[in-house]
DNA sequence: TTCGATGCAAATAGTTTGCATTCTA
DNA sequence: TAGAATGCAAACTATTTGCATCGAA
């Protein structure tokens, strides 16, 4: 069972350094891969399956879902893309590197970026106590956000993504 | 879009509790019904739908999944019954009330129970920085531990479920 | 005796896979 | 030009839903 890619994060600023990193793996970067990466560099959060398939709703040709999700694999493989799930619902697929740790709204969706110092304490309890090398940039944290719970919005970072369109 | 129930945990310490808590709801205790809460207070962990449905593998009667599914999220709906998600693989069942938070490991699925009060720090400042409710008695903290991860398992805590069977 | 719940089967969503064809290196 | 990757379609897993029937209150 592989539940999440156990490679480490690897980070390219820009889509030509994904494109020499894919390469320098021994992987061609054909025409469908690229529009993965592109679809991922483009968008502003993490994005579906089906949406990248879509080419980013249509700022890019569209792909075969199978091979997106057969593109997402490998490049998660090796460390380019990461994915969240959100339970139901489909995952959603982002570069690595960007926005690590999820907040995310049960209700509505919205995913929030949190720095990954401020859940650090944790994953060191959980370390510690449960011999487990958490991981907070795979599974998101669950909540209910201010809005869903009827409540006023308070302290609302700013970096709100759109979970998909 | 549901995805966490939103009821507050309601703690039946036996089956006979659980029982009265439907019907005081107005709920029916139906023989398939029955059957979902006895497999729920017989695992010594969280069950999937389809272990409930084969009879808690035996020990009960089967059951259709479809009613099993349906009863899970009346259950659930009355605060009876928590769920979590491994991301890819079938949800996970288990009355609330007991072993709240989860610590899961990503290659081998056992799971963990961990003390509330060790991550109520993170759910503050997920609270206060992203206004969000964070809720880690659903989507569990996910990680590798230590015997996956090849390394000498180390201060282990000792109740570890098995995921299913 | 009513209407909530069941069991079956079909539908749906998300993802994976087999295979002949295409295209990159 | 070898074999990696594609695109299509079919398969698969987890879950939901429609509907006629059944049974708990």
């Amino acid at each position: 069972m592989t539940v999440v890619s156990t490679t480490p994060p690897r980070s390219a600023g820009t889509l030509d350094e994904a494109f020499a990193l894919l390469r320098s793996q021994g992987l061609r970067l054909s025409s469908a891969r690229r529009r993965v990466l592109e679809a991922l560099f483009l968008a502003p959060g993490p994005l579906t399956a089906e949406a990248i398939a879509r080419g980013f709703d249509r700022a890019l040709p569209p792909s075969d879902l199978g091979s997106v999700y057969r593109n997402l694999e490998v490049l998660e493989g090796i460390g380019l893309v990461r994915h969240v799930h959100l339970g139901h619902g489909p995952g959603l697929y982002r570069r690595s590197g960007v926005a690590e740790p999820l907040v995310v709204c049960e209700s509505c969706g919205t995913s929030i970026a949190l720095d990954p110092s401020l859940v650090e304490p944790v994953a060191t309890v959980v370390r510690e106590v449960c011999g487990i090398d958490a991981r907070f940039d795979h599974f998101p944290i669950v909540g209910t956000c201010a809005t869903c719970a009827g409540q006023g919005p308070e302290r609302r970072v700013p970096c709100t993504f759109p979970t998909d369109s």
